[in-house]
DNA sequence: TAGGAATATTCTTTTACAGGAATATATAGT
DNA sequence: ACTATATATTCCTGTAAAAGAATATTCCTA
């Protein structure tokens, strides 16, 4: 998750993951789209690779890039632990407030009792 | 969506906005949970607002943070474009190794003929 | 096996940004 | 007004990591 994150924090990564969202790409036509230095893609590619994000297969002189769906797929389970924020009637804030408010109360009654 | 993850990307910052899914939090509570220093935190918090991913609310001294729906939304959105990748029965590579295998034949038929 | 094409690696320089320390600001209570 | 508490801001420094440049590696073809 981290990992996957921290990968996809970098601008041109992610510009790289979205390339690749379209199909596996070869090094030279991601450097060209995304008017890259091809040395420059191929690091962040081995980034994206550590992370697990992409693969890589040979194809003569050429490597093909595609996605790995496994850190999406995690990305999105941890994503659901968030979907509370949307889907809940009411805020947990409210809540909150209106707790501190109790114990800002009670407080005041112990002094004066 | 790129402001999203960037901010996300930093591991203290990740770790507030995980401690904020149990609920709202004051400054000082984030710190001591986090064993973080309050300035850090106080900073962190800044950019996580920044990116809208928290907003404040105030209450005596205290600055309660929580967190906001609207970025995870988008992420989850942006996910879903992803999904197809653990979702579709075949892979796209294969469709493209096989791509390339025919352009290599017409090539070569090409030269021949 | 020489040469060319595609990609990877290495080394250096540059830059963004996180942390530390000190201080400023805001709010409440006395 | 003064003090204490909670948080924010500023300035400085160190460092990780991205870009640039040059070179190495890998693989195919003639």
């Amino acid at each position: 998750m981290s990992l996957t994150i921290m990968a996809l924090a970098e601008p041109n990564r992610l510009h790289i993951v979205e390339l690749l969202r379209d199909g596996p790409r070869p090094v030279g036509e991601i450097a060209d789209k995304l008017r890259l230095r091809q040395p420059q893609v191929s690091k962040h590619l081995h980034v994206l690779s550590k992370a697990g994000l992409v693969e890589k297969h040979q194809s003569a002189q050429q490597r093909i890039y595609n996605l790995r769906p496994k850190p999406f797929l995690e990305l999105e389970n941890w994503l659901e632990s968030y979907r509370y924020l949307w889907e809940e009637r009411f805020d947990r804030l409210d809540e909150y407030l209106v707790k501190l408010q109790k114990d800002e109360t009670k407080k005041k009654g112990k002094k004066h009792g």
